[in-house]
Formats: C-alpha cells, sequence, structure tokens
DNA sequence: CGATCTTACGGGATTCGTAAACATA
DNA sequence: TATGTTTACGAATCCCGTAAGATCG
C-alpha cells in the first residue's frame, strides 16, 4: 500500500525527533503547536503505529521511529538536492550545451557571442562542433547537438528548420591586382580569367559558388580546406578567391582588399536545425535566443 | 529555499512522464483530469519551471524534467521501502528482540514460550542470554538486551523493575533417600545432618538459601555450577538438593524425589527488568506481552 | 502548580470534480 | 472535427490557529 507523505511531514518528524519538544518542533516548522502536533498524529496514522513515545514532559523516539530518522533524512537530503538541480537546470546555473554550426561562422562570428553566454551563464559547458554541414545534421538527429547553424535545409529526417541568415560573397585580392583598382560591387564575369583560389568541394562555401556560376566555371588552379590558408596565399598574390561575408574575418589585413560581388543565386542561406519532436533545454533556449537577437543582417553583425 | 514536495505530486508526475498523456496518467492517480494537471502545474511552480512540454496533442518531459524523473522515480522507491520498513517493524513482520534471563528460567520455561513467540512472529530476530543477574543487569543497562528476567531489584541505575513472579524451592533426592520416605512440605530444619549439594556462592539460588537459613549452614560438600550436574550427582545418591521449582525440570527423573520446602523468606522473587528511558520496540512489547501473560504462578506455568 | 501535549472548533486556504472553453492535428 | 488540455467555478475537504482541557513531574 502505497501512502502520501510530504516533505512537510517529514521535516516536522525529523524537528520532532530531533528537538525531542513538540513546542519548539512547530516554532522550527512555522507552525503553531497544535498543528503540529496534528501533523505528526497524521503521520504516525499513515504509517499505522507510533513513531514517538510521548507523554506530557518528554517525547523520545520509539526503537521503530528512530529506524525511520535515518530513511527520513535521506529522503530529505534527496529530495532537496533534486529540486535544486532541475531548478538550477532551468535557471542555467547548471547544465550543456551543445551545437554544430558550419567551421566559417564557428570561427568568426560565432566566438563572441558564445563569450556573451559564457559571461552571463558561466557555469554551463558548451560544446561548439566547427563541422561541415552533413555532420552538423547528424550531431543534431542523434541528439549529440541540441541545435546546429549549416547551410542546407534538411527538412525531412525529424529536423526543423528555420532561416537563420543570409550570407552574401565577396571577392578578396591582394591591394597590386587589377581588381583592386576598382571598389563598388564586382560582377561574377569580371573575374573570367584571374586565377582563382577556391575551397575544396566538399565545403559549402565552395558548392554555392560553383552552382552560382554553373554552367560556367572560375579558373581554378589551386585548392584548399581551410579559409586560413585561403587567405595567406591570397596575400602572397597567388590568386584572389571568392568567399562569404561572414568569413571576411579571415581576411582583415593591410594589403588585402575586399569588393561584393553580384550575382543571381550567389546567396548562402543558412539554416538553424534542431530536433521537431523535441524542446530545447533551457541552457539551450538560451543560446538560441541570443543568437536569433544577434544573426548577421538582422540587426547588428557582433 | 526548501520545497513542499508530496509522494502524490512526485507519483503524478512519474506517471504523465511515463504515460505522456494527462488523461490516463490522471486516471492512474485516481483523479479527474483536470485536477491531475493542476496539480502538475503546481509542482511546475513548485520547481519554478517547465517540466514537460505539452501542447494539446503532445505531452513530452523536457530535458530538465527528464533529470528530475531519475530523481522522483528514485525518491518514491526510497520513500516506499523506508515506509514499509517502519511499519513491518511495527507490525513484527521484521525485528529483533534481546533479552537476558537467568539459565533456571532459560532453560526449562523460557523455550516453550519463545516457541509460541517464534511461531507467530517468525521474521523476528531473537537473542536470548541465559546468564547470571549481574550480567542481565548489564545487558538491559547497555541495550544490548531489551529487557532481562533476573532475581535482583536493581531499581537504581536507570532501569525500572516490575515484579515478574516469586518462584519456591522444592529438596530434591533420590528415592531411597529417606527424606523421600515422606511426602508433602518439607521444613528446613528436617535437612540438617544430610549432605547437601549446592550450587556456587555466585548463583541467585545458592545466594536465597543461604540467606534463608542465615545463620544456619548447610552440611555442604559438594559444590557444582550447573544445575544439570546437580541433578546427575543426586541421581547417584551423593546427596540431597534444595533448587527451586521452576528448576525442577532437571530433575525429571524415575528414581528422583522432590518435595516443596516451607522456610520463612525462602522465596526467590524474579523481576522483569527495562530500562526506565526507553520504551520497548514493537517486537520486543509483544515477547513481553506474551511472557507476562504466561508467567508462573499467575495463570498456568506454560 | 507549571510546563507541555491533546482536544475542540470556527475560519480560511487548498483541492476536488463538473462543465465549458480552447487548441491542435 | 475529434481528441485532449486548460479555464471557470461551486462544493467538499483539509489544514491552520485560538482557546480550553488533560496530564505529568
Amino acid at each position: 500500500m502505497q501512502i502520501n507523505m510530504s516533505t512537510r511531514e517529514l521535516r516536522a518528524f525529523v524537528a520532532l525527533a530531533e528537538l525531542r519538544n513538540f513546542t519548539r518542533a512547530a516554532e522550527r516548522c512555522h507552525l503553531s503547536q497544535p498543528a503540529f502536533s496534528a501533523l505528526i498524529r497524521s503521520l504516525e496514522e499513515h504509517i499505522g503505529g507510533r513513531l514517538f513515545d510521548r507523554t506530557t514532559r518528554q517525547v523520545e523516539l520509539t526503537v521503530e521511529g528512530a529506524g525511520f530518522l535515518e530513511a527520513a533524512q535521506r529522503l530529505l537530503r534527496e529530495a532537496d538536492t533534486a529540486v535544486a538541480d532541475v531548478r538550477d537546470h532551468v535557471a542555467r546555473r547548471r547544465g550543456r550545451v551543445a551545437i554544430a554550426a558550419l567551421p566559417s561562422l564557428a570561427a568568426g562570428w560565432l566566438p563572441p557571442l558564445l563569450a556573451r553566454y559564457h559571461a552571463r551563464y558561466p557555469d554551463i559547458e558548451l560544446d561548439v562542433a566547427d563541422v561541415l554541414s552533413d555532420d552538423c545534421i547528424a550531431r543534431v538527429q542523434t541528439g549529440r547537438a541540441d541545435f546546429a547553424l549549416a547551410s542546407t535545409q534538411a527538412s525531412a529526417n525529424g529536423l526543423r528548420a528555420e532561416r537563420f541568415c543570409a550570407d552574401s560573397f565577396h571577392l578578396v585580392c591582394r591591394d597590386d591586382h587589377p581588381l583592386a583598382a576598382q571598389t563598388g560591387h564586382l560582377k561574377l564575369s569580371e573575374l573570367s580569367g584571374w586565377p582563382v583560389i577556391q575551397l575544396a568541394r566538399s565545403s559549402s562555401v565552395r558548392q554555392h559558388v560553383d552552382a552560382a556560376l554553373h554552367p560556367r566555371r572560375l579558373s581554378s588552379f589551386l585548392e584548399l580546406e581551410q579559409l586560413s590558408t585561403v587567405a595567406a596565399m591570397v596575400r602572397e598574390g597567388l590568386g584572389v578567391s571568392v568567399v562569404p561575408t561572414l568569413t571576411l574575418f579571415h581576411f582583415d589585413h593591410p594589403r588585402l582588399r575586399a569588393r561584393p560581388v553580384v550575382a543571381a543565386g550567389l546567396k548562402r542561406q543558412v539554416y538553424l536545425l534542431r530536433r521537431a519532436d523535441r524542446a530545447l533545454s533551457s541552457a539551450a533556449q538560451g543560446l538560441y535566443e541570443l543568437l536569433m537577437a544577434q544573426r548577421p543582417g538582422f540587426r547588428s553583425a557582433a
């Protein structure tokens, strides 16, 4: 037979067991003494036996009550920590957020936002996977990431996608390059003939550029994996490159110039992907809200 | 901040977490669905955050709620076992009784009563110390025995004594002994001249006999520790002895005769000793009541 | 006789169930 | 539209505090 028992009853029981005095135990529980007495009596009735031997002058635990005291104290401790735990998680005093983001976002735009999040919730563990789109999706699907910022929509597969931001592209070249002679927008056609340093075909950046040019192709003589390497090559004058605006921080150098590129369809959409069947944890929700409030192109690129 | 939380709230939470459906979870808790809904809401308010993400069509644990679920299930398990434990002890389904009793009582009169107690409460552990009075007292004082049957009053020392029974004495001798020629009561004076086999001076039996005779003394030529040895010696015709009535079972033999002894003050009082500051456990109380109901000389010597 | 627990009882808060409103697939 | 949750609300219950009563040292 299962009983209804409240922490208040247990606290009353423990107080009386420790103080051996109804009046003082009632005070500790912020109850009138008769109310406290009734509480103890009801607990004893529920349990089906005396927990205390009492006269008007003396209150003592029964042998059975002494056994219950240990259990009651342990139960109270555990109940308190259980509640404190969930409160901590809800209040973001503890917890963990795991996200996945394209390297181009993870390296440039994300860090200052993560810093702000960490300053606000210093005891939340952060796990950022700077991986390509496919891995981003896999991590969200398997629950290893709470959400992801990637450039594929992937609306199927139990994921929910919402548009996060749109990233345009820039030409980057050295200041002594002919294309650096002008400022302002650049048409893709102006690139023809110039050697272009590109990223590997597996990267979403490269795929966007290729798709925008189709069926034309840039004259590429060098393919690299990392944008930072691309920047170094451009600095050496080996060629120019076309990169998303959000990655321009890689090319922040006195001798490098950037010009926006205009081309139909040359726009990289970034989506925020999350599981459709699961709500975000409080900690993840906090990061989500911060990212959404600071999404590039909507208010201020942080 | 400590919260009031009841097992009913926890059970409701666990039911909803498992069934993911308010209506069915309410049924399991024997509540109307709106009442159940209010219960969950109040639990969430106390905790300060959502435990479930719910629409009218879907109920899912939040990440925080999932963490709380484990704690809630553990808490319920422990609360149930704690209550079951104390109930078992109160109901004498489990427990332990330790008593101390004079060897003369422990060997003859006590065993059938213990057997009855054990038949009634088979899962109560029994611990009987068949020791002399001083040890009986010490065991009760130190808590190693719940109560004791001994022949010293020992009203001081934090013990409470109540008269248990009075034991008279018998002469025992072999059928060919002159004292066996008569039946009926025997005066102590009739013993003079006959060799008497006695117990050691440390035994309460011997002390009673000596006190009753004072300042006379029996002609003792043989002192023994155990009554069973006394019986063997008497059977051999080495002498007679004077022993408490309750120990006559040692002398139950075809060739042995027993005659009641009349003498002023030759009466052994047996007291039940218990700690004054402590009530008996339920298990001990059960044995106490059985022993009191069956005390020798008050109704029937079992 | 004084300190302390229990009982009695009226008032207030809590909680229940029914019924209606609301929301989502 | 059907299923299922929330809101509204009157009623029953529970629980508290004051005051009187009982009990033990």
